[in-house]
DNA sequence: AAAATGATCAAG
DNA sequence: TTGATCATTTTA
């Protein structure tokens, strides 16, 4: 497995208008080395936030803060953080300095290091997981996190090195990608309806619609 | 349907 | 300094 030769992506990819990067990520691999093992997550999920026009962004109206500093910065680095105290999100920065965008990765297809994710998210191996367990490994943004071992120390990571990366996938499948209004951002007014999440059409670790109350 | 759980942010 | 909020998940 450490033979295989993945290609990282390098930053010219990062630095294109956030929506095109947004498509072009589906079925990229995230690419984690951790303790002398690799896991690898595809990515199946991801929605745009398009910084100073966008009321759901945290760069909106280029508010800067400690928290969304990074994505001030240029493409190509992680912007992580802590939602409702107990789950991170993993975004990766587009663009060139001073265009505050990024994109949230929402769900990605477990690849390699199935038994490291079976371990952080269930303290199990992964043959021992039943089949709704294997299902919610990595289907969301705070559960692939855990997943993949990505928490706040990797904020501003440089993600184009070992050992947080992006990466070709080693085969040459073909997705059908579908365009959908973005999840739980009912706070962000005429934003809500901005058609800005972007997933491979019938992948079973794309995030589960929420039900309505 | 509702709890869990804490950093962040804007208001005072 | 404080109180409300939150790009979620789990449990019931």
């Amino acid at each position: 497995m450490w033979g295989d030769n993945l290609k990282i992506i390098n930053r010219d990819f990062y630095m294109d208008d956030t929506l095109a990067v947004s498509k072009n990520l589906i079925g990229k691999n995230i690419v984690h080395e951790i303790n002398g093992n690799r896991i690898i997550g595809k990515i199946v999920e991801v929605e745009a936030y398009m910084g100073p026009y966008d009321k759901a962004a945290h760069s909106y109206n280029n508010k800067v803060s400690d928290r969304n500093r990074i994505m001030y910065g240029p493409g190509g680095f992680a912007y992580v953080y802590l939602i409702y105290g107990m789950y991170y999100c993993f975004n990766i920065v587009t663009k060139e300095e001073n265009k505050p965008e990024a994109i949230l990765i929402r769900g990605v297809e477990p690849i390699e290091g199935l038994d490291e994710m079976a371990k952080r998210r269930y303290s199990l191996r992964y043959d021992e997981l039943t089949k709704p367990q294997k299902r919610n490994l990595t289907n969301g943004p705070g559960k692939l996190c855990i997943a993949l071992g990505i928490d706040r120390s990797l904020n501003g990571y440089d993600l184009t090195k070992p050992p947080l990366y992006i990466a070709d996938p080693s085969d040459d499948i073909h997705y059908s990608i579908k365009t959908s209004k973005r999840i739980n951002i009912d706070y962000a007014e005429e934003a809500v309806d901005y058609p800005w999440r972007f997933y491979a059409e019938g992948n079973p670790y794309v995030s589960p619609v929420k039900v309505k109350d």
